[in-house]
RNA sequence: GGCGGAGUAGCUCAGCUGGUUAGAGCACCGGAAUCAUAAUCCGGGUGUCGGGAGUUCAAGUCUCUCCUCCGCUACCA
């Protein structure tokens, strides 16, 4: 296995304010960066924002201020976000910093001088309101107004150069854009021969991006701009050693919604420039609000960002991996949240550890007992859990997050399960040490379900390791430790009423 | 229109190359227990596996067809 795992969110679009849409793909990759640097693997993990186009410019002038002023103003906000939900990411790119200016600089010029860009009149029809070029089907709609024929000089980048070599990446390379059926999209997609892509904007009409390197007069396409930010935070080119030690990607994680920018310009860029293609884009579905429409007159809206200042950012992080089948859509309702939070979380899992500690507590004077020597039921839960390990690092291998996850609250329940029939609290008044061993063993279990959810849920799994005093990620069975003393903890997930 | 998905218990989903009485979690009903956040444990399913036809000793699993939903894509005269 590559011990580097390089993932990647897409740069947010500085006018959205952040939704669940954005916080789902940004815990995503810091779920996946969390385990695998868990499991010993180097990890960098980008987010960042995108900062270029029209829209930008437009809503800019529309409270009189500077685009960057805009920009400067909107990038805190996704920023506080992600503190907020606990996104432990490596770096947050920009792309109005000089850095990332520099790269697409960079880029663009090796492009063209490989031949691959060329001048060329584009004529169509474009609608002054709406600032951009529409197709006749468009224009046909009603929707745009100020329709002309416009002609204008652009530049080309020779994406249909690279169609036959991407569609034999993608047939060799099964991993390459996940899951199947998105692959299957883009292959289809690919069946039509590819149009090149004009990778320019005349500053007349567009000011707000990153100049040509070749031509003054022009800006870069704010998509071309975008897709590089994946390389830059690299320092693409910058005669440093952090792009040969990352580069190729791990994942691009992506929503649905820009599939194609991500399946098929950024691989062509990347053919194009002689660089090797990302291992893995990963496309995931969309968070739908409820199986009715959402609407205010019904009083169901619900903003899932509330639900972290009520409940706290862990359930919300544990909800959003353990219910969504990672690349369909699910349904967010409230009913299903506190369901979710209720019994698995306050009944099988906080209680568990209410179960043990209190039980210790009260007979071992808050120690941790001696496990002693195990018995054919003790074994067991020390075999299922040192295979659920193993387990779990084959499903999130596999992006099955959920099953991952449900795998684990099956091992907790067993445990629950192992509890009632040992009965440790009736055990202790016969035979302390036969019970101490119980509890060892129900504790040792408890301790590594934690670890393995850890990635999930980071600070609520912390408390319970620090009151187990076993701050570590050690997935090896044994690790808790005999006799060191337990610490007070408040009920870990309490019950929503 | 073309291509590709999907339709399995009330809900969310597993069911690999066809093979014992079709599974899991949650919800629901009954019981046990009382260490614990009234949490836990045990028991309980009469599900037309979307409809129909076919292949086979045997089909949720393969073939055909129809219905419904979704995604991508193309639009004729």
């Amino acid at each position: 296995m590559n011990n580097y795992f390089y993932i990647t969110t897409p740069i947010y679009y500085v006018n959205d304010k952040p939704h669940i849409g954005h916080a789902y793909t940004t815990i995503l990759a810091d779920v996946l960066t969390r385990y695998n640097r868990n499991i010993g693997r180097k990890t960098f993990f980008l987010t960042g924002l995108d900062e270029h186009g029209q829209k930008v410019q437009q809503a800019a002038e529309e409270n009189g201020i500077d685009p960057q002023e805009h920009c400067n103003q909107m990038a805190p906000r996704f920023k506080e976000l992600w503190q907020k939900l606990h996104i432990s990411n490596d770096d947050f790119i920009r792309t109005t910093e000089d850095r990332h200016k520099k790269v697409v600089k960079d880029f663009l010029q090796i492009v063209m001088d490989n031949g691959d860009i060329y001048e060329s009149e584009y004529e169509g029809l474009y609608s002054v309101s709406e600032e951009r070029f529409i197709t006749e089907k468009e224009a046909e709609s009603g929707e745009f107004r100020d329709i002309k024929k416009l002609k204008e000089k652009n530049y080309f980048f020779k994406m249909s150069k690279y169609q036959d070599a991407l569609i034999s990446h993608i047939e060799s390379n099964p991993k390459f854009i996940q899951p199947e059926h998105r692959k299957n999209e883009i292959l289809g997609f690919l069946r039509q021969p590819l149009n090149d892509l004009c990778i320019s904007r005349p500053k007349s009409r567009l000011n707000w991006g990153i100049e040509l390197p070749f031509d003054k007069d022009y800006v870069t396409y704010v998509w071309f701009d975008a897709l590089i930010n994946y390389i830059t935070a690299l320092e693409f080119n910058q005669g440093t050693e952090l792009f040969e030690s990352w580069w190729p990607a791990s994942y691009h994680l992506i929503g649905k919604d820009i599939l194609t920018t991500h399946a098929v310009y950024w691989p062509t860029m990347l053919l194009s420039a002689g660089i090797k293609l990302p291992d893995s884009i990963f496309a995931h579905g969309w968070w739908l609000m409820g199986e009715s429409k959402m609407s205010k007159s019904l009083g169901n809206v619900i903003n899932p960002m509330d639900l972290i200042d009520d409940y706290g950012v862990d359930p919300v992080r544990y909800y959003l991996m353990r219910e969504m089948v990672l690349g369909q859509d699910s349904n967010f309702t409230m009913g299903s949240f506190i369901q979710r939070y209720n019994s698995d979380l306050a009944n099988d899992f906080g209680n568990l550890l209410s179960r043990v500690t209190t039980l210790i507590k009260k007979n071992y004077d808050g120690k941790i007992p001696e496990p002693g020597e195990y018995l054919e039921s003790d074994l067991q839960i020390r075999l299922k859990g040192e295979s659920l390990s193993s387990k779990v690092e084959m499903l999130i291998g596999e992006m099955r997050l959920n099953e991952a996850i449900e795998d684990i609250m099956q091992y907790i329940r067993t445990v629950n399960k192992y509890m009632e029939d040992n009965a440790p609290w009736k055990l202790v008044k016969e035979d302390k040490v036969a019970a101490g061993r119980i509890l060892y063993v129900a504790g040792e279990a408890l301790r590594l379900g934690a670890v393995l959810l850890s990635p999930v849920m980071p600070h609520r799994t912390g408390i319970l390791l620090d009151a187990l005093n076993a701050l570590n990620t050690n997935t090896s069975w044994g690790n808790l430790n005999p006799n060191s003393m337990l610490k007070d903890h408040e009920p870990l997930f309490p019950r929503i009423k």
